[in-house]
DNA sequence: CGGAATCCACAAGGATACTG
DNA sequence: CAGTATCCTTGTGGATTCCG
Protein backbone atom coordinates (compact mmCIF):
# COMPACT_ATOMS: atom_id res chain seq x y z
CA UNK A 1 0.00 0.00 0.00
CA UNK A 2 2.10 3.00 -1.48
CA UNK A 3 -0.64 5.70 -0.93
CA UNK A 4 -3.45 5.37 1.90
CA UNK A 5 -4.33 3.07 5.09
CA UNK A 6 -6.80 0.13 4.03
CA UNK A 7 -8.87 1.30 6.36
CA UNK A 8 -10.21 4.92 5.63
CA UNK A 9 -9.79 6.65 8.97
CA UNK A 10 -12.91 8.73 9.87
CA UNK A 11 -12.83 11.69 11.93
CA UNK A 12 -9.67 13.33 12.54
CA UNK A 13 -10.04 16.42 10.26
CA UNK A 14 -13.50 16.43 10.47
CA UNK A 15 -13.22 16.41 13.70
CA UNK A 16 -11.08 19.21 14.33
CA UNK A 17 -13.17 20.71 11.74
CA UNK A 18 -16.35 20.62 13.69
CA UNK A 19 -14.66 22.38 16.75
CA UNK A 20 -12.77 24.78 14.58
CA UNK A 21 -9.49 23.68 15.07
CA UNK A 22 -6.88 24.64 12.26
CA UNK A 23 -5.28 21.32 10.62
CA UNK A 24 -1.65 22.29 9.99
CA UNK A 25 0.69 19.68 9.43
CA UNK A 26 -1.96 16.58 11.21
CA UNK A 27 -3.53 18.34 13.54
CA UNK A 28 -0.54 18.27 16.01
CA UNK A 29 -0.08 21.57 17.00
CA UNK A 30 -4.09 21.72 17.77
CA UNK A 31 -3.84 18.81 20.27
CA UNK A 32 -0.94 19.86 22.07
CA UNK A 33 -1.80 22.98 22.91
CA UNK A 34 -5.32 22.83 24.25
CA UNK A 35 -6.93 21.32 27.16
CA UNK A 36 -7.15 17.94 25.13
CA UNK A 37 -3.93 17.29 26.62
CA UNK A 38 -4.70 17.35 30.25
CA UNK A 39 -7.72 14.90 29.33
CA UNK A 40 -5.65 12.29 27.74
CA UNK A 41 -2.98 12.77 30.44
CA UNK A 42 -5.20 12.12 32.74
CA UNK A 43 -6.77 9.10 31.03
CA UNK A 44 -3.35 7.93 30.38
CA UNK A 45 -2.59 8.05 34.84
CA UNK A 46 -2.25 4.89 36.37
CA UNK A 47 -4.81 5.47 38.69
CA UNK A 48 -7.34 8.11 37.64
CA UNK A 49 -8.83 5.73 35.41
CA UNK A 50 -8.95 3.33 38.37
CA UNK A 51 -10.19 5.89 41.05
CA UNK A 52 -12.60 6.93 38.40
CA UNK A 53 -14.03 3.22 38.08
CA UNK A 54 -14.39 2.12 41.44
CA UNK A 55 -16.37 5.13 41.75
CA UNK A 56 -18.72 4.40 39.41
CA UNK A 57 -19.67 1.70 42.08
CA UNK A 58 -21.01 4.58 44.53
CA UNK A 59 -19.60 6.91 46.45
CA UNK A 60 -16.43 5.98 48.88
CA UNK A 61 -14.36 7.35 51.66
CA UNK A 62 -11.08 8.26 51.50
CA UNK A 63 -9.67 4.76 53.32
CA UNK A 64 -12.02 2.74 51.16
CA UNK A 65 -10.20 3.95 47.60
CA UNK A 66 -6.91 3.49 49.43
CA UNK A 67 -7.92 -0.36 49.35
CA UNK A 68 -10.12 -0.55 46.84
CA UNK A 69 -7.27 1.08 44.29
CA UNK A 70 -4.78 -1.54 44.24
CA UNK A 71 -1.13 -0.82 44.97
CA UNK A 72 -1.88 3.33 45.17
CA UNK A 73 -0.02 5.02 47.47
CA UNK A 74 -1.94 6.89 50.03
CA UNK A 75 0.35 10.39 48.45
CA UNK A 76 -0.85 8.99 45.76
CA UNK A 77 -4.52 9.07 45.88
CA UNK A 78 -5.02 12.36 47.14
CA UNK A 79 -3.00 14.07 44.43
CA UNK A 80 -5.10 12.45 42.24
CA UNK A 81 -8.47 13.20 43.47
CA UNK A 82 -6.97 16.81 44.02
CA UNK A 83 -6.51 17.09 40.16
CA UNK A 84 -10.13 14.93 39.39
CA UNK A 85 -11.49 17.41 42.13
CA UNK A 86 -10.29 20.69 40.55
CA UNK A 87 -11.20 19.29 36.95
CA UNK A 88 -14.49 18.69 38.32
CA UNK A 89 -14.51 15.16 37.80
CA UNK A 90 -15.15 14.19 41.52
CA UNK A 91 -17.08 15.29 44.16
CA UNK A 92 -15.38 15.77 48.02
CA UNK A 93 -17.65 15.95 50.76
CA UNK A 94 -16.22 16.08 54.06
CA UNK A 95 -18.53 15.73 56.80
CA UNK A 96 -17.46 17.76 60.42
CA UNK A 97 -17.40 14.41 62.71
CA UNK A 98 -14.87 12.93 64.72
CA UNK A 99 -13.02 11.31 63.51
CA UNK A 100 -13.38 12.78 60.05
CA UNK A 101 -15.33 11.98 57.21
CA UNK A 102 -14.59 12.20 53.40
CA UNK A 103 -16.67 10.68 50.57
CA UNK A 104 -15.79 10.68 47.49
CA UNK A 105 -18.21 10.54 44.43
CA UNK A 106 -18.32 10.66 40.50
CA UNK A 107 -19.62 13.81 39.27
CA UNK A 108 -22.02 14.34 36.75
CA UNK A 109 -19.28 15.27 34.39
CA UNK A 110 -16.93 12.41 35.38
CA UNK A 111 -19.90 10.08 34.42
CA UNK A 112 -19.82 11.32 31.25
CA UNK A 113 -16.22 10.96 30.88
CA UNK A 114 -16.89 7.07 31.71
CA UNK A 115 -18.10 5.87 28.62
CA UNK A 116 -15.71 7.28 26.12
CA UNK A 117 -12.86 5.71 28.12
CA UNK A 118 -14.80 2.46 28.49
CA UNK A 119 -14.91 2.44 24.97
CA UNK A 120 -11.08 2.74 24.77
CA UNK A 121 -10.92 -0.56 27.21
CA UNK A 122 -13.02 -2.48 25.55
CA UNK A 123 -11.14 -1.96 22.12
CA UNK A 124 -7.64 -2.90 24.22
CA UNK A 125 -9.73 -6.24 25.66
CA UNK A 126 -10.96 -6.90 22.72
CA UNK A 127 -7.59 -6.45 20.65
CA UNK A 128 -5.05 -7.89 23.75
CA UNK A 129 -4.96 -10.96 21.84
CA UNK A 130 -3.86 -9.56 18.53
CA UNK A 131 -1.24 -6.97 20.21
CA UNK A 132 0.32 -10.02 21.81
CA UNK A 133 0.87 -11.57 18.79
CA UNK A 134 2.25 -8.72 17.21
CA UNK A 135 4.78 -8.19 20.37
CA UNK A 136 5.91 -11.66 20.44
CA UNK A 137 6.40 -11.21 16.49
CA UNK A 138 8.48 -8.38 16.88
CA UNK A 139 10.39 -9.62 19.65
CA UNK A 140 11.43 -12.66 18.33
CA UNK A 141 12.63 -10.92 15.16
CA UNK A 142 14.60 -9.02 17.23
CA UNK A 143 16.38 -11.62 18.79
CA UNK A 144 16.96 -13.43 15.45
CA UNK A 145 18.32 -9.93 13.67
CA UNK A 146 20.45 -9.02 17.30
CA UNK B 1 -26.93 -0.22 45.44
CA UNK B 2 -27.65 1.87 47.75
CA UNK B 3 -26.03 5.09 46.63
CA UNK B 4 -25.75 5.81 43.13
CA UNK B 5 -24.29 8.86 41.64
CA UNK B 6 -26.67 10.95 40.00
CA UNK B 7 -26.22 9.68 35.95
CA UNK B 8 -26.47 6.13 35.77
CA UNK B 9 -22.87 5.10 34.66
CA UNK B 10 -23.15 2.43 32.07
CA UNK B 11 -21.06 -0.44 31.87
CA UNK B 12 -18.11 -0.91 33.89
CA UNK B 13 -19.08 -4.00 35.26
CA UNK B 14 -21.11 -5.45 32.44
CA UNK B 15 -18.00 -4.88 30.50
CA UNK B 16 -15.54 -6.67 32.84
CA UNK B 17 -18.27 -9.09 32.91
CA UNK B 18 -18.36 -9.99 29.04
CA UNK B 19 -14.53 -10.38 29.07
CA UNK B 20 -14.78 -12.38 32.11
CA UNK B 21 -12.78 -10.21 34.28
CA UNK B 22 -13.30 -10.57 37.81
CA UNK B 23 -14.63 -7.89 39.52
CA UNK B 24 -13.26 -7.15 43.07
CA UNK B 25 -13.75 -4.05 45.01
CA UNK B 26 -14.12 -2.05 41.28
CA UNK B 27 -12.23 -4.03 39.17
CA UNK B 28 -8.93 -1.91 39.88
CA UNK B 29 -7.21 -5.46 40.03
CA UNK B 30 -7.99 -6.46 36.49
CA UNK B 31 -7.04 -3.29 34.88
CA UNK B 32 -3.72 -2.72 37.12
CA UNK B 33 -2.40 -6.52 35.58
CA UNK B 34 -3.53 -6.99 32.01
CA UNK B 35 -2.47 -5.67 28.91
CA UNK B 36 -5.16 -2.64 28.73
CA UNK B 37 -3.04 -0.47 31.14
CA UNK B 38 -0.21 -0.37 28.28
CA UNK B 39 -3.24 0.28 25.53
CA UNK B 40 -4.11 3.73 27.78
CA UNK B 41 -0.74 4.38 28.40
CA UNK B 42 0.06 4.94 24.96
CA UNK B 43 -2.76 7.03 24.75
CA UNK B 44 -1.69 8.76 27.99
CA UNK B 45 1.53 9.09 25.93
CA UNK B 46 1.99 12.67 24.63
CA UNK B 47 3.39 11.77 21.45
CA UNK B 48 2.00 8.48 20.49
CA UNK B 49 -1.73 10.19 20.06
CA UNK B 50 -0.17 12.91 18.09
CA UNK B 51 2.03 10.16 15.50
CA UNK B 52 -1.48 8.32 15.04
CA UNK B 53 -3.24 11.54 13.98
CA UNK B 54 -0.88 12.65 11.51
CA UNK B 55 -0.60 9.20 10.06
CA UNK B 56 -4.10 9.22 9.73
CA UNK B 57 -4.00 11.56 6.97
CA UNK B 58 -1.82 8.82 5.42
CA UNK B 59 1.79 7.08 5.26
CA UNK B 60 4.36 9.49 6.12
CA UNK B 61 8.16 9.43 6.16
CA UNK B 62 10.34 9.46 9.48
CA UNK B 63 11.68 13.27 8.86
CA UNK B 64 7.85 14.44 8.00
CA UNK B 65 6.85 12.95 11.16
CA UNK B 66 9.69 14.48 13.17
CA UNK B 67 8.55 18.35 11.83
CA UNK B 68 4.97 16.88 11.49
CA UNK B 69 4.65 16.45 15.20
CA UNK B 70 5.04 19.80 16.64
CA UNK B 71 7.81 19.72 19.46
CA UNK B 72 8.98 15.84 19.35
CA UNK B 73 12.63 15.02 19.66
CA UNK B 74 14.06 12.52 17.27
CA UNK B 75 14.79 10.05 20.28
CA UNK B 76 11.21 10.04 21.29
CA UNK B 77 9.82 10.14 17.64
CA UNK B 78 12.58 6.94 17.22
CA UNK B 79 10.90 5.23 20.22
CA UNK B 80 7.31 5.92 20.22
CA UNK B 81 7.23 4.28 16.76
CA UNK B 82 9.10 1.13 17.43
CA UNK B 83 6.54 0.69 20.34
CA UNK B 84 3.87 1.93 17.77
CA UNK B 85 5.02 -0.74 15.51
CA UNK B 86 5.98 -3.50 18.02
CA UNK B 87 1.99 -3.34 18.84
CA UNK B 88 1.39 -3.40 15.16
CA UNK B 89 -0.90 -0.13 15.47
CA UNK B 90 2.13 1.15 12.70
CA UNK B 91 3.72 -0.01 9.54
CA UNK B 92 7.51 0.51 8.98
CA UNK B 93 8.73 -0.22 5.26
CA UNK B 94 12.34 0.71 4.58
CA UNK B 95 13.42 1.44 1.02
CA UNK B 96 16.82 -0.26 0.05
CA UNK B 97 17.52 3.43 -1.52
CA UNK B 98 20.49 5.60 -0.45
CA UNK B 99 19.94 7.85 1.00
CA UNK B 100 17.30 6.07 2.75
CA UNK B 101 13.76 6.31 2.97
CA UNK B 102 11.30 4.75 5.36
CA UNK B 103 7.70 4.87 5.50
CA UNK B 104 5.16 4.95 8.38
CA UNK B 105 1.53 4.28 8.01
CA UNK B 106 -1.55 3.24 10.11
CA UNK B 107 -2.04 -0.45 10.13
CA UNK B 108 -5.78 -2.26 9.86
CA UNK B 109 -5.59 -2.60 13.58
CA UNK B 110 -3.97 1.13 14.19
CA UNK B 111 -6.70 2.67 11.64
CA UNK B 112 -9.15 0.54 14.66
CA UNK B 113 -7.96 2.45 17.71
CA UNK B 114 -8.27 5.68 16.05
CA UNK B 115 -12.27 6.19 16.70
CA UNK B 116 -12.32 5.50 20.26
CA UNK B 117 -8.75 7.47 20.66
CA UNK B 118 -11.12 10.51 18.83
CA UNK B 119 -14.59 9.66 20.75
CA UNK B 120 -12.37 10.68 23.89
CA UNK B 121 -10.94 13.82 22.17
CA UNK B 122 -13.52 14.82 21.37
CA UNK B 123 -15.45 14.69 24.79
CA UNK B 124 -12.53 16.81 25.84
CA UNK B 125 -13.14 19.24 22.97
CA UNK B 126 -16.61 19.40 24.10
CA UNK B 127 -15.99 19.79 28.11
CA UNK B 128 -13.15 21.76 27.92
CA UNK B 129 -15.10 25.07 28.85
CA UNK B 130 -16.62 23.56 31.43
CA UNK B 131 -12.88 21.99 32.94
CA UNK B 132 -11.75 25.47 32.80
CA UNK B 133 -14.63 26.78 35.04
CA UNK B 134 -14.32 24.05 37.25
CA UNK B 135 -10.69 24.71 37.59
CA UNK B 136 -10.81 28.33 38.38
CA UNK B 137 -13.18 27.91 40.66
CA UNK B 138 -11.24 25.62 42.32
CA UNK B 139 -8.00 27.52 42.18
CA UNK B 140 -9.83 30.76 43.08
CA UNK B 141 -11.57 28.94 46.57
CA UNK B 142 -7.91 27.79 47.25
CA UNK B 143 -6.48 31.02 47.03
CA UNK B 144 -9.02 32.54 48.98
CA UNK B 145 -8.50 29.72 51.44
CA UNK B 146 -4.56 29.57 51.94
C1' DC C 1 18.33 10.11 5.91
C1' DG C 2 17.18 7.40 9.69
C1' DG C 3 18.52 6.02 13.36
C1' DA C 4 21.48 4.18 17.94
C1' DA C 5 24.26 5.49 22.00
C1' DT C 6 25.60 8.39 25.69
C1' DC C 7 24.90 11.92 29.06
C1' DC C 8 22.35 14.58 32.08
C1' DA C 9 18.49 17.28 34.26
C1' DC C 10 14.32 17.08 36.21
C1' DA C 11 9.96 15.31 37.54
C1' DA C 12 7.14 11.42 39.11
C1' DG C 13 6.20 8.51 42.61
C1' DG C 14 6.99 5.29 46.77
C1' DA C 15 8.07 5.02 51.81
C1' DT C 16 7.94 7.05 56.01
C1' DA C 17 6.77 10.18 59.64
C1' DC C 18 4.00 13.65 61.52
C1' DT C 19 -0.68 16.38 62.40
C1' DG C 20 -5.60 18.37 63.03
C1' DC D 1 -9.41 9.20 59.60
C1' DA D 2 -7.69 11.96 56.17
C1' DG D 3 -4.51 14.12 55.01
C1' DT D 4 0.47 17.06 54.66
C1' DA D 5 5.58 17.19 54.59
C1' DT D 6 10.03 15.30 53.70
C1' DC D 7 13.28 12.28 51.72
C1' DC D 8 15.06 9.55 48.22
C1' DT D 9 14.98 6.43 44.30
C1' DT D 10 13.65 5.72 39.77
C1' DG D 11 12.08 6.84 35.24
C1' DT D 12 11.51 10.00 31.43
C1' DG D 13 12.88 12.76 27.99
C1' DG D 14 15.80 16.48 25.80
C1' DA D 15 20.39 17.60 23.71
C1' DT D 16 24.23 15.99 21.56
C1' DT D 17 27.16 12.96 19.02
C1' DC D 18 28.25 9.32 15.93
C1' DC D 19 27.19 5.70 12.36
C1' DG D 20 25.36 2.81 8.09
Amino acid sequence: MTTTPSTDVPGVRELAARHGIPVDRGCAAAEATSEVRSVLDRVGDKWSVLILGTLSGGPQRFTELLHGVDGISQRMLTLNLRQLERDGLVSRTVHPVVPPRVDYALTDLGATLLPPVLALVEWALENTGTIRNHRDGFDSRRAAAG
